[in-house]
DNA sequence: GATAAAACTTACCACGCGGTAAGGCGCGCC
DNA sequence: GGCGCGCCTTACCGCGTGGTAAGTTTTATC
């Protein structure tokens, strides 16, 4: 997986493969029959642990706002956890747009559409601007928690290395989703609610 | 540039590029002493398009809310005009971090300051809101302009095919950036000016 | 402790890749 | 009108790739 996430599939040997793992070329063409069964279970094993982790991190009890900083933050975690996961995905959908339709289509699709219905009775309560296109929403969202974790190695050098360039990153990425999702008012509340910990307006 | 945009740099290969182009592999070493090369030179070729096409993009007359309008929406029609722009570039980004940096530093790090400048006079008149972070702001903007565009052929499985889809993504990534960057007051202006255009609110 | 299957190695192969060498061809120029 | 020089072709090459075949060691099982 952190040689596909870095240098793609094509450009990643069996050999190099095989290097890294400490065993022979061979080997691993012995548990998979073919460098392509193998990416498909580095795939597989990828969409498996989202799969198991993603359940309970929307079930996090809690308030709205709560809830919303508890999921979105996960979200991120879960990628700059291991940035390669983000790569990978990102890979994927650039070099087999086809199979990512089909996977994108049936594993990510519950699951917006069940967030998605979550923010619509948010907004009719008001708490959620009216003008949000949910799916569109979430979609920009969760495209730029992975983009931005994929290249987070490169934009440091515009934001700042190290742990300050993701902390700036994570914060206003945060910041950005909260305030064109939540209505003024509420956008308020959770801002100076926030900032109170650091800060204090 | 088609070729290693939709592909990637190793899975594209000189015979397959000479087959496009309608000549022989070995005419295009005669132009390019390498594969690297011609990458290289498409590479180029985009950037130098990019420093031609940004100038008069930005320099474009108006009041603040409608320059930023037409900045934002050229940006997105620069992408969107051809989407293997920003599919070679994320994939620039992907492959090789290295040079990605010293690019971003030296092509896209002078401008970003300027137009960061510009934001920030914006804050202190209050028609821009205080929390932004400016160059964290501008990178996940140009980061999803991108990343959006680049995988728009996937994500239209879940907002919609065609220029539907595509519609949407432009329009909620237009609808956040703004809401995410003005005051309230200032953005809930910009809203109801542009909606009586369609729906008149 | 025999046996069988799983895990792995050694040896090998065809193929397609990027790249080199050398020659032909046509066009402009004096 | 020949001469030089880009432009392109044909022929060829070494190399590393993914993959196969067959043999060898390790492990589990009773």
């Amino acid at each position: 997986m952190r040689l596909f996430a870095h240098r793609g599939y094509e450009a990643t040997t069996l050999q190099a493969v095989a290097e890294v793992v400490g065993i022979s070329k061979q080997a691993i063409l012995h548990h998979f029959r073919s460098k392509e069964e193998l990416h498909a279970a580095v795939l597989a094993e990828l969409v498996g642990h989202w799969q198991r982790t993603l359940p309970q991190l929307l079930l996090t009890a809690g308030a709205t706002k709560v809830r919303f900083d508890a999921v979105f933050s996960e979200l991120l975690a879960f990628f700059a956890r291991d940035p390669d996961r983000a790569r990978i995905v990102l890979r994927e959908l650039l070099d087999r747009p086809e199979e990512s339709r089909k996977l994108l289509k049936d594993v990510v699709g519950p699951w917006m559409e069940a967030i998605a219905a979550y923010i619509r009775v948010g907004q009719e309560r008001g708490v959620h601007r009216a003008e949000v296109d949910v799916e569109a929403y979430l979609v920009q969202v969760l495209q730029i928690a992975m983009a931005g974790t994929a290249t987070a190695e490169v934009t440091s050098v515009l934001l700042g290395e190290g742990t300050a360039g993701r902390e700036r990153f994570a914060k206003e990425l945060a910041r950005i989703a909260q305030a064109s999702l939540f209505t003024p008012r509420h956008a308020n509340a959770e801002i100076s609610a926030r900032s109170t910990h650091k800060e204090g307006t």
